[in-house]
RNA sequence: GGUGGAGUGGCUGAGCGGCCCAAAGCAGCAGCCUGCAAAGCUGUAAAACCACGGGUUCAAAUCCCGUCUCCACCUCCA
């Protein structure tokens, strides 16, 4: 099994840490506005990497997606909209997980930032201990990390600290590049937002509640730490360097995805131009979005366009319909992944070459159908089965909810068209079925009867 | 200025020294099937001269050098 480490910057042959068990990190969201397509790819790509680790390598996974559930734009956002802080980050985390669920893309474990501010301030003590962090000079609170102290500042992303720009300095801290670990509390921030610690009141910063949360759900070293590419710096590198001068191993390896772009440019809060999850879910349904996502290799920047995502309906419509015929005659049973998917996924999971694969064996499922060779459909079915388990495409994700009224109307028209076909009164029979098409239903007409389906 | 990534058919997107006269999907065309469709199968066009120019090699989309273009990070972001 290779797996591209972002920080090695090679692929490596993947070997937990403990046999059998992987303990895999996934920045998640910060709670603070509504989610958009880049977190959905970042949800999807983990989502396989922990199905193939589990299904390919019968591995014991624990995925850990955190939520960073305070932070300085929850409290912006929330003033600006006149709500409760708290209110608002878990709407928003509800929201999240409401796409997370559709999108099939679950989680081990969701640990969030404020059950873990104890957590966070015994490891903010640890590292000033150890002369890696000190309390600002201006006589708040604030408490900084001593980027001069940690001399592997700067190893995920291969940056020397002279030649990173940093933010001016200010805050009482001694350099551009120290980040905050503790902020000071403000005039005019809720109470609800502030917490007691041994500088003073205020709150984490940024990157310390990851840190405090692999220690505690995923132990001192862990397998692997992913995220979004945009993460690498300076968050990556600062929760790195901060667990590390911490004297703790953390991530053995690093993953980052690739970002989502629209026309070749970066899809990202501040440019505004997010799609937003209803644009996604207004163009296709949840399968289809869920293959558009994967259907790049992780790493790879994935464009988005109406037209990509009408090209993953159209490609998820032919795997669903070889499932829908085949299932009709044969069942499922228990079958190897073919090799190339195999071969595929351990080659840092390529995802689109083993959909290659997952197409190949659909069409040669069709040949065997339009043959009635059942036992070659079968074996293509339970092939097609196993593959999609893997890549997370529900095979059953199309079924839309028919009451019992609807599907009595529409087999009633069905049965209306056939007897028109029986009585080759054919401008009736294409009159019932442009009905159909209307009411949203595809028809198709097989061997010995007619079978419908809602249209994508 | 520093650090990374990318340029492959009409579109999306793999491949990263020989199995590549380049996978797979979408779109197009033709045939089969169908009353006609849909779904499906089969075949197939457009020079895919793999950004461009050199080089290494028996062999390069794949390695090296140079050039151009684009993107990301160094500020909040998956």
């Amino acid at each position: 099994m290779k797996i591209f480490d972002s920080k090695a910057q090679s692929l490596i042959d993947f070997v937990p840490l403990t046999a059998g068990k992987v303990g895999i990190y996934v920045c998640g969201p910060t709670v603070q506005s509504a989610p958009h397509v880049g977190h959905l790819r970042s949800a999807v790509a983990f989502d396989i990497v922990a199905r193939w680790l589990r299904i390919g390598h019968a591995l014991d996974v624990n995925l850990v997606r955190n939520v960073t559930d305070i932070d300085d734009k929850i409290l912006v956002n929330a003033s600006e909209l006149g709500r409760d802080w708290r209110e608002l980050a878990v709407e928003v985390e509800n929201e999240f997980n409401g796409v997370y669920d559709a999108l099939w893309a679950n989680v081990s474990k969701l640990p969030h930032a404020t059950a873990h501010i104890p957590q966070m301030i015994v490891f903010i003590e640890r590292l000033i201990e150890r002369g890696h962090a000190y309390l600002a000079s201006n006589g708040t609170s604030n408490v900084y990390f001593d980027t001069a102290s940690h001399k592997t500042y700067g190893e995920l992303t291969n940056q020397k600290l002279e030649n990173m720009e940093g933010e001016e300095i200010g805050g009482g801290r001694r350099a551009a590049q120290d980040f905050a670990l503790w902020k000071s509390a403000k005039p005019g921030e809720p109470e609800t937002a502030i917490w007691d610690s041994p500088w003073g009141k205020g709150r984490p910063g940024w990157h310390i509640e990851c840190s405090a949360m692999t220690l505690s759900e995923l132990g001192e070293a862990f397998d692997i730490h992913g995220g979004g590419l945009d993460l690498r710096f300076p968050h990556h590198e600062n929760e790195l360097a901060q667990s590390s001068a911490a004297g703790y191993g953390f991530a053995k390896h690093w993953m980052h995805n690739g970002l989502v772009t629209v026309s070749g440019t970066k899809m990202s809060k501040s440019l505004g131009n997010g799609v937003s999850v209803e644009d996604l879910f207004a163009q296709a349904n949840a399968v289809a979005i869920r293959y558009w996502l994967a259907s790049a290799h992780y790493r790879s920047s994935l464009d988005y366009s109406a037209i990509v995502l009408a090209d993953a309906v159209s490609a998820v419509g032919r795997v669903l319909n070889f499932v829908r015929r085949a299932a009709e005659i044969v069942e499922v049973s228990k079958t190897e992944l073919p090799n190339e998917f195999v071969q595929a996924m351990n080659n840092d999971f390529n995802v689109p070459e083993a959909l290659a694969v997952l197409h190949e064996t659909v069409r040669a499922g069709n040949t065997a159908l339009d043959s009635d060779d059942s036992a070659s459909v079968a074996e293509a079915l339970s092939k097609v089965t196993r593959m999609a388990e893997v890549l997370g495409i529900d095979l059953s994700g199309n079924e839309k909810v028919t009451s019992a009224e609807t599907a009595e109307l529409i087999e009633g028209l069905i049965a209306k068209r056939n007897q028109a076909r029986a009585d080759k009164d054919y401008a009736l029979a294409d009159l019932v079925r442009a009905e159909l098409t209307a009411m949203g239903v595809t028809i198709e007409d097989q061997a010995d009867k007619t079978v419908w389906m809602w249209s994508n």
